[in-house]
RNA sequence: GGAGGGGUUCCCGAGUGGUCAAAGGGAUCAGACUGUAAAUCUGACGCGUAAGCUUCGGUGGUUCAAAUCCACCCCCCUCCA
């Protein structure tokens, strides 16, 4: 990759990805005189990142593409403590090999996104256990511990709450979180010569501790900046739908349901969401703006949204797999496919269960598969007119599914409402 | 430890002996309209085809009948020590 040293704060300004700076000025500078090492931490709380990590990892690559060194680390260390920033309660703590396991699998996930193999700012991934791991607690409270204030700590926004709200409290192990953190940028900044550190809005604290610390243990001056909270123009939560978290890992969220996550994307969220997910020029993704405004009917951007983030976490072919399960459920007729077609839906992650039964009623099917949550809501479906089976509406609640009258004498295609999908065949 | 106020169906919140599966709002879901939008309108929203069954912090009691009354217990909030 090449230094093409193009001004990455102005760039992230322009979409709208600076929360806060440490020094905005001095840091725009200190950027553009020169190939940064850009660190930004990811923990294990589970064993697969989500979309709400999208945003931080994604600034990593984009500082990679202005020709600076991305560093990610993964919380092999952080993720053993819980980090209570903004948090309104104390966290269980989890087993250390759990930890360890998860922290292995969103390692991994970290190398898809950023690229080791372009000369002078190539990525690199660490672990943060590797350099605490063996660190011991009189060290730690001497040559750490001595840098921090705890009358600072408590004053800080983001564990106000768990320290003024009656009835919560913290405990010293997250209380200390934050100087791990800390250690950590102090750490990568001797190690790696890293001098930025990136984030969500909530690290803010953390971060600042980190400049603090690394100026005190180091006599460096480094900087911090973090990326907005993604909200939605509904005050709704971004991220989530009613089955979930939408995740990275495909065996989680499927390349499909992913791809409909971004589809489903509100007019009033989607340029924005471009400007957050996409490498699309800001330039380009205000003329979509414009061309969708001036044509009527569907705008295009949920489309391409849905593509380049799909394409981005999936690769080419999730991206293909979920195009081809789309076009099928939504635009084309059903009846046109063929029986391979079928088996690659349900490789593609289109939900789908076997059913040994004989026959079934219809009203069963849909409890099965989860399509409804009671016989009576299942009924309620299908007076209402919102269920098709292998394309026909059916409104007959007595109705019995016949294997001989599915497709290919094996599948049946259930649909409630508009877009809730499941695909059921024969053993 | 003392005084007071609370815990209601996903959330907020009304209900103080039968007319309560429990007002109202939100969220959610479906239908119509659309663009697999938004807004709007209509409907559903504990389980059951139904009869009916199971719910109102927990346990026990009073009563023909309890979310509502009584006892004990658990949890939360406010004030005092």
């Amino acid at each position: 990759m090449e230094c093409t040293n193009l001004n990455i704060v102005e760039e992230l300004r322009n979409r709208g990805l600076i929360a806060q700076t440490a020094g905005e000025e001095e840091l725009e500078s200190h950027l553009l005189s020169g190939m940064r090492t850009v660190y930004c931490g990811f923990d294990p709380t589970a064993d697969s990142l989500h979309i709400g990590s999208l945003v931080p990892l994604l600034a990593l690559k984009r500082f990679q593409l202005s020709g600076h060194k991305p560093l990610a680390v993964a919380g092999g260390a952080t993720g053993m403590i819980g980090d209570p920033s903004f948090k309104s309660q104390e966290r269980k703590l989890n087993s250390a090999e759990v930890t360890q396991a998860w922290t292995a699998s969103i390692k991994k996930q970290l190398e898809q996104f950023i690229d080791f193999d372009c000369g002078k700012n190539s990525a690199l991934v660490v672990n943060n256990l590797e350099w605490t791991e063996n660190l011991d607690i009189i060290s730690f409270l001497r040559d750490i511990g001595k840098h921090f204030s705890v009358n600072a700590m408590i004053q800080k926004e983001s564990v106000k709450q768990r320290i003024e709200r009656e009835g919560e409290g913290i405990s010293f192990t997250e209380f200390a979180y934050s100087i791990l953190q800390s250690y950590d940028f102090a750490h990568l900044n001797s190690m790696f010569d890293c001098t930025v550190q990136i984030g969500g809005s909530d690290q803010w604290g953390n971060i600042t501790a980190g400049i603090d610390l690394t100026r005190r243990m180091n006599q460096k001056q480094v900087y911090g900046l973090t990326l907005p909270l993604v909200t939605k123009a509904d005050g709704g939560k971004f991220g989530k739908t009613e089955d979930g978290t939408i995740w990275l890992d495909p065996a989680r969220t499927s390349c499909y349901a992913f791809y409909q996550f971004w589809i489903n994307t509100a007019d009033a969220d989607v340029y924005n969401f471009l400007k957050y997910f996409t490498f699309l020029d800001v330039a380009e993704i205000d003329a979509i703006e414009e061309k969708d405004k001036s044509a009527q009917g569907r705008p295009e951007a949920q489309g391409i949204l849905a593509k380049e983030v799909t394409k981005l976490v999936h690769g080419e072919e999730g991206l293909v797999a979920a195009e081809r399960i789309s076009e099928a459920l939504f635009s084309g007729d059903i009846s046109v496919m063929t029986e391979s077609d079928f088996e690659q839906l349900k490789q593609d992650g289109m939900p789908s269960s076997v059913s040994s039964d004989a026959t079934l009623t219809l009203v069963q099917a849909l409890v099965d598969s989860e399509l409804a949550s009671s016989n009576k809501m299942a009924r309620e479906f299908i007076g209402n007119g919102a269920v098709t089976v292998n394309g026909k509406k059916i409104s007959d609640s007595a109705i019995e599914l016949v294997w001989d009258t599915a497709f290919f004498g094996k599948y049946f295609l259930l649909k409630r409402g508009k877009k809730l999908f499941h695909l059921l065949y024969k053993a």
